[in-house]
DNA sequence: ACAATCGTGTAATGGATATTACACCTTCGC
DNA sequence: GCGAAGGTGTAATATCCATTACACGATTGT
């Protein structure tokens, strides 16, 4: 029951600091965030986050690796659901912008952006976690979509390329400079979903 | 004769402080350049800093909104030179390569993403002079050749989006993310041109 | 050549904050 | 209940840096 317990407690407190962590990182900025602000709202001590964490940075590395949802297998349930590839798509591109637009993930990328600047290795371990994951996962897709016979009008990786490009890139980019950006329209979804389907030979 | 060189001279100090804190800025970011550093690489003296640029804040706007060289002319001048609309956009999109993919530009984009988590105004005011001013200039190129008779799929300003994120958006998302990018090659390129000119309805 | 103007270099100032040290108190096993 | 282990709060430490103050020297118009 010891070790249980002290588990628990770590990790109830450990979870508090990194939840503190985030929403002041978010808000705020990695720099212009103190880990007086963090405690204070976490409640706690420095001395805790520092024996948790190791030093400011460590708790950067464990708020943004934190959840690192793999795009691939979300996408590899879409696939294999046995829609046509069209249908499959316009089911998908609501996923993909409920995930590249979702303001906590935006608000982590800007963070990433930020702490590139100094330390290029950490945006490429993220990125690759993420974007690079989703990326891959289309680009099977249309590769197991080529080998079941369908014609498509380029290589499953530019597809994947531009079918990212395509449905998110543009607002993702509009995202991480404003902050936020409002969810496109249903209208807006279709048109370039159909607007797609055209380029990549896919209409029905 | 006074005046001149009293401008000229205050004009060259200007411009090294500039560039020196352009440098900085861009390969360590904002806050981690220190204005110690910025007067050592470019000369000159603190008091000058601040007499020119009211502080470190005001340096970073000089830095920032040094060029914002207008997107729209650029189009205007392709738009306007007569060849067919698949043409146009072929030449167009080298052109938002080298803009878009520039590493001075890319750098710049960092930097003002880094800033805007504090300070979401000045990001604003950076995307209207620049990515807005691009998207504007396409939109009014599609405009004009709906207006010629070019019958297209989809309304001006969807395609101008839509053109933006499938030629450059997911590859400057790269950019901003690993701080550089290799150019795109002919063939990648051509690829995605010649996806758009479907979606498009542009087909020759 | 002279005196004034203005940039320049240096050196405070003052505040902020990451990090560490330490003494206290809670919690848990026995 | 008791003692140990370890979290907790507070208070130093120590550095770093934007900003200001000041005295010096160069440059210029007369």
């Amino acid at each position: 029951m010891n070790d249980e317990f002290e588990c628990d407690r770590l990790d109830r407190r450990r979870r508090a600091i990194m939840d503190a962590a985030r929403a002041l990182f978010t808000e705020q900025g990695f720099e212009r965030t103190t880990l007086g602000q963090i405690v204070e709202r976490a409640g706690g001590s420095l001395a805790t986050v520092y024996k948790l964490f190791g030093n400011k940075e460590g708790l950067l590395d464990a708020v943004v690796f934190d959840k690192a949802v793999s795009g691939e297998n979300l996408i590899r349930e879409f696939a294999d659901c046995g829609a046509s590839p069209a249908n499959t798509l316009r089911r998908l591109a609501a996923v993909l912008y409920e995930r590249f637009l979702d303001p906590k993930d935006v608000a982590l990328v800007r963070i990433v952006i930020a702490r590139s600047i100094e330390d290029a290795d950490f945006a490429r371990r993220f990125f690759e976690t993420t974007a690079m994951h989703t990326r891959k996962g289309l680009e099977q897709m249309f590769a197991r979509w080529e080998a079941q016979g369908v014609r498509l009008h380029g290589p499953p990786d530019m597809l994947a390329e531009v079918f990212l490009g395509l449905m998110v890139s543009d607002m993702q980019t509009d995202a991480i400079s404003h902050g936020v950006v409002a969810r496109p329209s249903a209208e807006r979804i279709a048109a370039r979903i159909e607007f797609f389907l055209r380029g990549a030979g896919l209409e029905e």
